[in-house]
DNA sequence: ATGTGACTCTAAGTCCGTT
DNA sequence: GAACGGACTTAGAGTCACA
């Protein structure tokens, strides 16, 4: 077996991608959600709209907490939000 | 239908028990990785021992980026880790 | 209705130790 | 090996004004 371990600069890359994936599939179950507004999901969730925005753009590496008030508004289980394609 | 809010009293009660949730799923996870110690998961994954023991014990709110960390150290998906009963 | 940069302040996360 | 505590640094939470 080759050397496992992954180059640090590397890594943050892959990083990066994981919450842009992340944010991709908010943003498409918030459309899919009556075509909410990031606005209107901060008011569910008492986030700010900003802060949805930046999670959204994979800028932010938000908490389980903050990841579960979303999901909950968006009436999915916090699972879903990491499921590929399926649907 | 009633009233959806939950007071925040509540609120709080259940995110302990989902934080518990997730400690109790990477403490079973971990132990099914060959008995893993929490000290060899941590280095695995670059965390300090003590916080995975905290986030074990249901006492931390750890971010999504730490999460993925444990998951590949423990080679699951990240999604596994809020999976419910199905093995 | 969203993107962005900048900001404060709280909690995430580390490192030391003892039980 | 794990729980728990104290003290500490840093990154994320949370908010705003403006494009």
């Amino acid at each position: 077996m080759k050397d496992k371990r992954i180059p640090l600069s590397k890594q943050k890359e892959i990083e990066q991608q994981f919450l842009q994936a992340l944010g991709k599939k908010i943003r498409k179950l918030r459309f899919e959600n009556d075509n909410m507004s990031q606005e209107a999901l901060g008011l569910e969730c008492n986030l700010d709209r900003t802060y949805i925005g930046g999670i959204e753009r994979g800028e932010r590496n938000p908490t389980v907490l903050n990841l579960k008030k979303i999901a909950d508004a968006l009436g999915v289980s916090v699972e879903q939000l990491f499921s590929e394609g399926s649907k």
